[in-house]
DNA sequence: GTCAATATTTGCAATTTGCACATATATTAT
DNA sequence: ATAATATATGTGCAAATTGCAAATATTGAC
């Protein structure tokens, strides 16, 4: 009897869902301005809109290594700068047609989310009659 | 190296994302409608728009279960009908107040999606410029 | 009698995530 | 000096979640 993550909610608080396959395509979305390294990212994607969505470092390094293993993007590590070395990810073309297709894919996500939400709406508009 | 079951898709087709507690809300509004048994929700979500994401019988039928042990949902066995005996299911009170937080957190979620597409957008169509 | 449609459920492996920690460098405060 | 903090990248592991396959059982059609 899991415990689901995701109905654990505070009163009064929103509490959106992970789509899976989500992150990935806002990582390449944000390579696609300029390369740039992980953290960056992470904090590029914090204040992107997903401050309600907690992001985890761990998800995020993660999805950036096996989009490198997929040839979306290449890294190289950064040693000039001053602090520990980053490892610096630009978008490959590879990556940039995969975007487009990817970003296809959530309009149809999109959809079906507004498609429900617009349902439940009517129906509970023609219930107060 | 996992394989990722979302990034399988076939050249031109659309790949829908899985939305984390989407499945939930969607079967507590068709029980909204009037009580009803799992195969029946099961083709009942198919036709209401997910048919490009296929929706597994276990999962619902588990679903179902989940939120009865929750008190979302109450269920009784019907012998009465011809064929194999079906367990039908009906809202709570409790299942009707979750169904319009939940629905609320969906809201946040499309809120999340669209945000992030009408950036894409925004994006490509500078680029071209 | 066999096949298909209906109906519910379990088992298991694979996938995916969250959390905690390990590591290392540079800067700032004490 | 050294302790704490911010920066930066990762690993390990358990828990959550899903997909697939199969088991079971009833009824109706051929």
């Amino acid at each position: 009897m899991p415990r689901y993550r995701w109905r654990r909610r505070l009163r009064g608080t929103r509490c959106p869902r992970n789509i899976s396959g989500f992150l990935e395509p806002c990582l390449l979305f944000l390579l696609h301005h300029h390369p740039a390294h992980g953290y960056e990212l992470l904090d590029r994607l914090r204040r992107f809109g997903f401050d309600k969505l907690e992001v985890d470092p761990s998800t995020v390094y993660r999805a950036l290594r096996w989009m490198e293993m997929q040839g979306l993007v290449e890294s190289e590590w950064d040693f000039k700068t001053s602090g520990p070395p980053r490892r610096v990810y630009r978008l490959t073309e590879e990556g940039d047609r995969i975007l487009a297709s990817w970003v296809d894919d959530l309009r149809e996500t999109s959809r079906m989310l507004n498609h429900f939400i617009k349902a439940y709406e009517k129906h509970m508009e023609q219930e107060k009659k």
